[in-house]
DNA sequence: CGGGTTGTTGACTTCCATCAAATTCGGTGG
DNA sequence: CCACCGAATTTGATGGAAGTCAACAACCCG
């Protein structure tokens, strides 16, 4: 197999991408990164829109610059159930299928490298060490998409809402802190209340209630609806019924 | 591309196999199903043990020859969660990792073919046209776990129990019915109580009294405590809450 | 023929969805 | 800068679905 090269990021302006060193960007070879600059490109969505619908041809696939990406799918009834999150630097788009079983919508603003779907099966068809990278990848997520189908199932809503609140803690660790760095870390979640209720299987309502519990019980000190400062982790984790290894490991996505 | 030959399956008694035409068995070249021959190795195991457990190092790996095996999660409190169900002619163990996220437990007597994961993995990186096809399949297997995930979310116990029911009914399908071709379909669940509240995310007690109802409501006609007589397909449609076309994509799995 | 497992039924309680109303927030135009 | 509007969030009150505890029946297997 020919060695990995640690070279650009596919989305063609590689210098100060901040998300080069994943899956795709790593596992190619100088000659295969120079190849997939040619066919991506950068694109963006506003907050809200539909990048893939629920049932439309797959056009586009690529990786994730800036923001989160819900993954949701909607029933005749119009309630629909948030199924998987995407955050930079995650592969988003359905390889080797006609048609989307779920809808890729931006929940934040969302810049992302684009490819043209048959383009990149081209590709990867020509670099099979790439497409062992996306396997092994999918083969994670697969684990990822399980064990939250176990979470949200045998637990209550108050032990989702602290579990979600600990993992974002955790993948919001890197950043920036506001303030001395004796302080609390800052936990942003930069979801709706719908969409929280939608990804954990409950509603607005039942959440909201959880959420002020929490802050109540000083927990959590709620910053704004989508900034919370995490007081007493060792109390989330009590009320998120996990072991901290659990957690980490789920965080680690 | 080699071109796909219609051979062998891997499990060295491919004359009568009856899962020959699926993935693995159906991607390689003669020389690569003969490589396999030689590394694969039939095994049984009796319903209740324990294939692979969590959080053990993940040795085998292979196809389902006949039974059923429970994928679960158990947490600290011993409530456990089933996150799969893994029929005949499904692969079944976890590739490229060192230790397993989950048990994998025969729900029957199960028998398959057995490969190490090493050598598994060796005979892939020599047959990229193999691993493509195991791709292909995990991402179908993503998408099925996350249209299950939505299922128990959002539905009612009654609503998941329905699903469920047509989607064995649709599985077993193909077998013999017993008596005249007028009767109604006998469907065959080859889990326990348990396993399938497990399954479902409910307890033995919530679904035996759906299961109950059912039958009250002449829908179903409870054979014994793994077939049920389906009396009216449309009417068990209708408890699912999905729609037909939804049920049937489930079903295909 | 017992004893243990599995499945069913009943009574009670808790959690959460639902409906409804109040409040806050974000943006827009005066 | 402030007033205003609509959307998002929070709070309150209520009913229903389902989990829990407990007892019982059916079944399997030695």
């Amino acid at each position: 197999m020919n060695k990995a090269v640690d070279v650009s990021c596919m989305c063609g302006k590689c210098g100060d991408c901040p998300i080069y060193n994943r899956t795709v960007c790593r596992a190619g070879t100088t000659d295969a990164m120079a190849q997939l600059n040619r066919i991506a490109h950068q694109r963006t969505y506003p907050r809200g829109s539909v990048i893939q619908a629920q049932g439309e041809t797959c056009d586009i696939v690529g990786n994730i610059f800036d923001g989160v990406i819900k993954l949701s799918s909607s029933s005749v009834n119009g309630d629909d159930h948030i199924v998987g999150l995407l955050f930079p630097s995650d592969f988003f788009g359905r390889l080797f299928a006609e048609e989307s079983r779920f809808s890729y919508e931006a929940a934040t603003d969302v810049s992302l490298c684009a490819i043209s779907r048959p383009a990149f099966e081209r590709f990867l068809a020509d670099h099979p060490e790439v497409e062992h990278e996306m396997h092994k990848a999918k083969l994670d997520e697969l684990d990822a998409a399980r064990e939250w189908a176990a979470i949200t199932n045998g637990h209550t809503t108050m032990q989702r809402v602290a579990t979600l609140i600990y993992v974002f803690s955790r993948r919001s660790e890197n950043q920036h802190l506001r303030g001395d760095a004796a302080r609390h870390p800052i936990v942003h979640v930069p979801l709706s209340r719908r969409d929280i209720a939608d990804y954990l299987g409950t509603t607005p309502e039942t959440l909201s209630r959880n959420i002020q519990m929490l802050s109540r019980n000083d927990v959590i000190r709620i910053v704004d609806s989508k900034h919370f400062e995490l007081l007493d982790s060792a109390e989330l984790i009590r009320y998120s019924g996990e072991s901290r290894e659990d957690l980490n490991r789920i965080a680690a996505h």
